[in-house]
DNA sequence: TTATTAGTTTCCATAATTGGAAAGTATAGC
DNA sequence: GCTATACTTTCCAATTATGGAAACTAATAA
């Protein structure tokens, strides 16, 4: 798919606080559809249309067992979208020092979770 | 403004591909709304309309010289979305890796940019 | 002052999103 | 087979987004 139609769906799946929620529930682990229905109030049917439109951008993916479905977060598409806001940022002064030291700070973060449990 | 709330009007507005282009333009440099209306055969009001749009997400700023108003990129912006997706990414494996990878060498073809022109 | 230019805003029509209700599909269990 | 479960899809209503046309505001020019 054109990456300007691709990005177009992964914003707008992105444009949603209660999208955005349910990532950050995936991104601890799969939740099947009916999970997900529970933690956000809101009918079955609703909530499988929220999950097929971020299918759709392919920032999730499902797998089947049985007649459950697991929603999964396609971390893949992180690279994607920080490929734009890099390429957005490669204009700018020198704010990728910031973005640099953002993400080393994190690094750091994610290393001693690693090594503490 | 609520984090959420502002990731919503941000993330919308990316969400079209049209204002992208705008926004790319304006990375280079600012436009007035008029040379925008030129630049994507679209009548005044609805270019205006998509500016306020972006100024209401905070991704532009206007300035106004005589009756001639003038887009600017607010390259802040780019730090909350950065932190976002930094956010997500640190739930996973080694992306970050690949992040700093990426910013690194984006950072080294700006210095080359810089000393060249 | 009057006319022109640069934008903004309002009005209107059309299209896309969103959500519930209910019907439809597929799997599990009896 | 029949029934229950876990979704998906369709249908419908309500809301929101988008764009042109035209009215409106503000600044420049004659």
């Amino acid at each position: 798919m054109e990456t300007n139609k691709r990005l177009d769906l992964i914003f707008s799946a992105l444009a949603d606080s209660r999208r955005r929620a349910m990532l950050e529930q995936l991104s601890e682990g799969k939740k099947s559809v009916g999970e997900l229905a529970e933690l956000f109030d809101l009918t079955l049917g609703a909530i499988s249309k929220h999950v097929s439109l971020l299918e759709n951008a392919d920032i999730i993916y499902k797998t089947k067992q049985g007649r459950t479905v697991y929603c999964h977060m396609n971390f893949d598409i992180w690279q994607e979208v920080s490929a734009y806001i890099s390429m957005q940022a490669s204009f700018w002064h020198n704010r990728l020092n910031e973005l640099e030291a953002f993400v080393l700070s994190k690094k750091s973060t994610i290393n001693e979770k690693r090594k503490s449990p």
